[in-house]
RNA sequence: UGGGGGAUCGUCCAAUGGUAGGACAGCGGACUCUGACUCCGUUAAUCUAGGUUCGAAUCCUAGUCCCCCAGCCA
């Protein structure tokens, strides 16, 4: 983390969105010396895409205007918390481009402070031990329609409160035996203000604290003393939590805590065809509906990376949303277009086939080679060329061939002249079937005066196809990914009715050109007139494995589906 | 029927009393050795009804619809 001199608060960005509006004033208005925000997870889970929004928008902030950014585990509840989401949230975070530098911070790093002034609030009167359970609790809330009844523990005397609490601490009564209550009101229409529980006992061993504590607070009493601890001026979480702000601040205006931060609360994010919800991805993990937390059709940032989605296309993306307080639901297509703009830029060219037709040049002589160029990158000569072999016998992209084309298919079918990319123009002559009627094998023939993809007479071709010579080309199967769901709004409450069964193909005999094996593979590669691909992890030296990041754009797909919809 | 929020092109976000704008998607075209990219053009919205005002997405009144809250989760 930067901080820059003072004196550079001047908000560059100032108005993007309603937060920042505020924090610009707030800081116009001398209200704080320097922005402090922080995200805040839970480390119960992967982070997803979601909290990239929220990631974006606390690091942004701190960066735009001078200020700075923690990261704060919330780990306050330790029966669901682990080491390893710990580990997985910072490596996340990391990746995604932001840097909390030494704000590293974790909400367990002051539960001996939360206890102390636990302690005060008892002693003030604004707390007691109660010793209902937790069925009765439930039922003396009251509705959202009824008022709360107050508990018979409520007026029990400070010093039996204090005493209760110590031993709550010291481990003497069981999970779930008592708890400690702040003393607000059990008639407010806010169900939050109706004596919310501060603490509860649980003998659970903690990522970080082990077996110190038998009590831990609750989110809501440790949430925004944590921040005042840290100094943070603007609390930033979702929609969800305002209703919590009243609370938020009884807890500020009632504890002798070291600064006054204030809560803010925006909509979270979602996409079309997505869940993000923490549960639902724990349980498509644990059911394993996917291969783990970093499968990549999984929206969590782990599985994006796997993906081979670029962190600059998701800070893209979450950019191109905004920031409102109105729920909304992002249509995944800005999702990819931020994806395919980001690759687009730099991804080397390469040329692979998915599904494989044999094609034997007729006119080429046998076992004569030829080396052809190639550019890396059509719009960037900087990225240089590659040499690629031409033979008799090629692969083309079934797809790319119908005997029976209709008007408008531009590529090979019989008698039909097509250029083959950085090669030759080809015309085919005849097709050779299986007995099944399958077409196994093209007969082609070229034109040596094409040589390089141009006719000296000048003629055209309505289609550059691509391909592979077939002596070098390379075995590697290829994984395309679909969305998990085949609804567009997802239930979450029973999402494996809406899981789609094809959001993985495997394609076991494809083919890519050798530099794909031999470059650097670390980096998305774009296989023309295919789409992005990624070296996955599982990839092993006999055994070449891609992760497809997403598909080319494709109109003439679009409008075969189109016409197709028609009939 | 308690409390808290929200409604602007198909979608997301702007416009804070003065020409409703941008992005994605769509449509049409140009270009093209990727049916990609790029470029140009274009369709398309203020929840409803009243009111205030020279002028309202914006202010007022009354409605409508949507979301969140009854964990010892966060």
């Amino acid at each position: 983390m930067t901080n820059p001199e003072p004196g550079e608060t001047a908000a560059p960005e100032a108005g993007r969105d309603f937060i920042r509006d505020i924090v610009a004033g707030d800081l116009a208005a001398k209200k704080y010396p320097q922005a402090v925000t922080r995200f805040p997870p839970e480390p119960n889970g992967y982070l997803h895409i979601g909290h990239a929004k929220s990631i974006a928008l606390n690091f942004g902030i701190a960066q735009e205007f001078a200020g700075r950014c923690h990261l704060r585990f919330d780990d306050t509840n330790p029966v669901k918390e682990e080491q390893e989401y710990i580990d997985a949230i910072k490596a996340d975070v990391k990746w995604l481009g932001f840097d909390w530098g030494k704000h590293l911070y974790h909400a367990s790093d002051y539960f001996e402070q939360l206890y102390q002034w636990a302690e005060g609030l008892i002693s003030a009167g604004k707390a007691y031990v109660d010793d209902q359970s937790q069925e009765e609790i439930r039922i003396n809330r009251g509705t959202l329609t009824e008022p709360g009844k107050n508990s018979p523990f409520r007026e029990r005397p400070v010093a039996e409160n204090l005493d209760l609490f110590r031993r709550m601490r010291a481990g003497e009564f069981p999970n779930g035996a008592r708890v400690l209550r702040a003393k607000i009101d059990m008639a407010s229409g806010n169900i939050n203000l109706r004596d919310p529980v501060l603490y509860r006992i649980l003998h659970a061993t903690h990522p970080r604290t082990g077996n110190t504590w038998k009590i831990y607070p609750s989110y809501d009493y440790a949430h925004g003393q944590s921040d005042a601890i840290e100094g943070v001026t603007h609390s930033v979480c979702t929609l969800e939590f305002e209703d919590h702000r009243p609370l938020y601040d009884w807890l500020i205006e009632n504890l002798p805590v070291p600064s006054k931060p204030h809560q803010y609360e925006f909509a979270r994010l979602n996409i079309t065809y997505t869940l993000l919800s923490k549960r639902v991805l724990t349980e498509l993990v644990k059911q394993g509906h996917v291969v783990g937390w970093d499968d990549p059709r999984m929206p969590t940032l782990a599985g994006l990376r796997r993906r081979g989605v670029p962190p600059a296309a998701v800070r893209d993306f979450v950019k191109r949303i905004g920031v409102a307080k109105a729920n909304s639901t992002v249509d995944v297509g800005m999702f990819e277009f931020s994806v395919r703009e980001a690759l687009n830029k730099t991804a080397l060219r390469r040329m692979a086939v998915l599904r494989p037709l044999k094609v034997v040049i007729e006119n080429y002589p046998e076992g004569q080679t030829e080396q052809l160029e190639a550019a890396n990158h059509p719009d960037d000569p900087a990225a240089g060329t590659r040499k690629i072999t031409f033979s008799r016998e090629l692969y083309i992209e079934q797809d790319d061939f119908m005997e029976n084309p209709p008007k408008k298919f531009f590529r090979l079918s019989p008698g039909k002249e097509v250029r083959l990319r950085y090669a030759y123009f080809i015309t085919c002559k005849s097709v050779i079937k299986n007995d099944k009627g399958e077409i196994t094998e093209l007969r082609c023939v070229y034109d040596p005066a094409t040589k390089g993809g141009n006719a000296p007479d000048g003629r055209k071709v309505k289609a550059t196809m691509h391909w592979l010579s077939a002596a070098d080309a390379k075995p590697a199967e290829l994984r395309l990914y679909n969305p998990l769901f085949t609804n567009p709004a997802p239930n979450a409450a029973n999402f494996a009715a809406d899981l789609n069964p094809a959001s993985l193909e495997t394609l076991r005999t494809a083919l890519v050109e050798p530099a794909v094996i031999a470059g650097d593979d670390s980096e998305p590669m774009q296989f023309e007139r295919q789409g992005y691909f990624v070296r996955d992890k599982e990839s092993g030296a006999g055994k070449p494995v891609f992760n497809r990041v997403i598909g080319l754009r494709d109109t003439f797909a679009k409008e075969t589906a189109k016409e197709h919809a028609k009939k």
